[in-house]
DNA sequence: AGAAACAGGACCGGGAAGGTACTGTTTTGG
DNA sequence: CCAAAACAGTACCTTCCCGGTCCTGTTTCT
């Protein structure tokens, strides 16, 4: 699998469609659109407005806007805001609480790491506003320089 | 997160051991050498036969032993024989019972797939032998050639 | 024949995900 | 000034899957 949540999933789309349209949404209006459960989507969103990629306006004519441009938001951060750092495996979290059976000289952990960083530079590079666009051409390309000796399964 | 089960993080640890070392190698004895419980093991070992990534002599002399060259064997590869095909999204699920909400017409659904894509092929190009290894210099290297407008957050 | 090891089920508990409800607090409009 | 509308925060609950265990065959070597 390696799948991100529902929750974050909404949240691309959510924001998606922020992106894609001007002035404050309400969050009932945002749920009515996407055909989510409004509680949900205001979850989504209040978590989104903690991590400072939308800004929320009270009142009866509030709403949720970006906080940036559609440019200035990637995907990364976007996972990051709903799920928390990225970290592919337990090793790669920064307080895990397992020390690691095999005991730091497992050279496993500094590879995961690597692949994790990869990763998330990967979502990083992408900006919401060519998640939100319709004609991507090529979101993210991989290369991998030592593979040469790499027989792909 | 975006995180891989335990039970793939053992698998790479136990394929690691067995690209380590030659000859047979039981269960209980690959389980007493990672400090994994036995079951764990039996039952990753036995995922890991289904696949073709090892294969097992019975009787009792037997154990399992790579299938194929640590070279040839990928992380993506492993990762796809515990937890089923890549898929960082329902969207890019291949069968995914919910239709999307957005019905087709969302450019999300696109783009996730070429994300899935990249990550998938990432995963593919790493051999186990480099994981396995001790040095490994660089295991992936991502390359955004349309992130010159991307402003990294 | 017996012991050791793989094979393939069924089973089960814990925890997180996903969804719901309730109660404030703020702002606009009459 | 008050009521309605919308955000803010918290607490709770249900469902599903991960992770782990057990049990019963089947195969092969000694």
């Amino acid at each position: 699998m390696l799948r991100i949540s529902k929750l974050t999933d909404y949240a691309i789309v959510l924001a998606s469609h922020l992106a894609n349209a001007e002035g404050p949404w309400s969050s009932p209006r945002l749920a009515c659109e996407t055909n989510l459960p409004k509680p949900t989507v205001a979850k989504i969103l209040k978590a989104l407005c903690r991590a400072g990629l939308v800004s929320s306006t009270r009142g009866v004519t509030g709403g949720y806007t970006l906080a940036r441009s559609a440019d200035a938001i990637s995907v990364g951060a976007l996972i990051e805001a709903i799920e928390g750092p990225i970290a592919v495996t337990e090793c790669t979290d920064d307080h895990a609480e397992t020390p690691c059976i095999l005991e730091g000289d497992c050279g496993l952990q500094a590879n995961w790491q690597r692949i994790n960083d990869a990763v998330s530079a990967a979502l990083d590079s992408i900006p919401l506003s060519a998640m939100a666009g319709r004609s991507v051409l090529t979101l993210v390309q991989l290369r991998t320089p030592d593979s040469a000796s790499a027989k792909r399964t």
